[in-house]
DNA sequence: TAATCAGTTTGATATATGTCAAAATTCATG
DNA sequence: CATGAATTTTGACATATATCAAACTGATTA
């Protein structure tokens, strides 16, 4: 099998930083694999609240997210925040820089984390050798474009229940595609940031989750969240209208 | 001045099929122009009403929509339907299948409308090929991508008349960048997908232009839109809590 | 021109979410 | 472990939008 032979090597060369996101689904040669690996050595560390980037940045680079998770979040003109999406380890970060070449919104650490610089110079030429890698960067780049506009369907036309059950069968999915439990986990967000990135004030989200208990579809104990009736969530999404 | 003669040049060579969007900014050399042009040949039309594609359909195309224009809309199991985009003249259709390899919504011609077919493989070995052509994707990819953050804010922050004084606006700017009076255009969607795509309903929307009008902001018949006062609307926007 | 039909506007009422306020819980720090 | 700060929960009330219904307008066809 090489194909699964030039994957395991992969992530041996890559693991002084995790390009998990990049790499995995990538068939490279030895050679290859080195200049993947070259592509980024740093790896940075930031607190929780540390800026990953500001809005009017000059981009350069995109990051991978090696552990930890982040928020991006747009800022008004009067002074408004509101929350663009949340990263969680293993994803890319920095994709909306590139059509402005400088930032149009910031990034911050949820918790302690750590990322992979990834020079877009490099990645783009690197992908003009590398075909599977070029496709492999479309797709990531259009997979944020699909997501962005599921959130649009879910702002557009959910109410508020319906968002909120949206948004944590999501992150469940993204828990259960990096290994982790899909029905047990920590939120890193506030109820105040859930609600910015949903569209909903703080309260009605935190009505949303006890209602939701009420209901024995979850368990909630302030961040420490269990889905305990995962077809009923999925029920609860569409069986509107 | 090399780059305004090379730009001159690729207009005509592409002037088969518009692909504008793709080209304008690219400074190629003769035998790539002939290359970018060879790349599409084909231009189709479609009736008001038409599918460009439906959700499941295989992905191999992106669409330079050449004339007319296109509503994108998602369907959901329930039967649903919900516009998650307009797509006008010069525009490219079709991103967000990329990392799926099928669509996963469908595209709706909004009047007489003509569109050139990109096959995706031959643009991605041409951009391995053009550096800048290549950037240019990117770009186009990346601008998709803010397009859809800033239509999430819109939806999960504004009330009714902001949403509907950005969505004229950004009509506005969209015409205006392809040669068009910023401020006196013709809607080709109606109250009603307009709402689905903002997140209201039909009704509601009307009264948006309603009061709108009369605020001496714009001046609407039916779907003809004359904005009078630019300012105003943009004043409307963001001046919340 | 008249008739029909889809789309739009307007009105009255219901409902979901926002707002303001206070209590309860969790978290951080000494 | 105790204290204070931050976050979360809950309640009462206000308001924006949805819903339902009807009238109106403009376009298409006979």
């Amino acid at each position: 099998m090489q194909r699964s032979v030039s994957t395991f090597r992969l992530k041996a060369a890559c693991s002084n930083c995790n390009l998990r996101e990049l790499c995995l689904p990538v068939d490279l040669s030895i050679d290859e694999m080195q200049q993947m690996d070259d592509l980024s050595r740093l790896k940075r560390g930031y607190a929780r609240g540390d800026y990953l980037y500001r809005s009017g940045d000059k981009f350069q680079s995109l990051f991978a997210i090696h552990s930890g998770s982040f928020k991006t979040q747009a800022l008004h003109e009067d002074g408004r925040e509101q929350v663009t999406g949340f990263q969680m380890y293993g994803e890319i970060i920095g994709l909306d820089a590139i059509c402005t070449d400088h930032h149009t919104c910031e990034a911050v650490a949820l918790e302690n984390s750590e990322v992979c610089e990834l020079p877009f110079n490099k990645l783009e030429a690197l992908s003009r050798k590398l075909p599977s890698l070029q496709r492999h960067l479309h797709k990531i780049m259009s997979r944020e474009i699909v997501r962005d506009q599921g959130i649009m369907l879910l702002l557009g036309s959910m109410r508020a229940e319906e968002r909120l059950a949206v948004f944590l069968l999501n992150l469940s999915q993204r828990f259960a595609a990096r290994g982790l439990s899909q029905t047990q986990f920590q939120l890193r967000m506030s109820r105040q940031e859930i609600g910015s990135y949903l569209g909903l004030k703080l309260e009605t989200v935190s009505r949303a989750f006890s209602n939701f208990q009420e209901s024995d579809l979850i368990s909630v104990k302030a961040r420490a969240v269990e889905l305990l009736d995962l077809p009923g969530l999925h029920s609860l999404v569409g069986k509107q209208l």
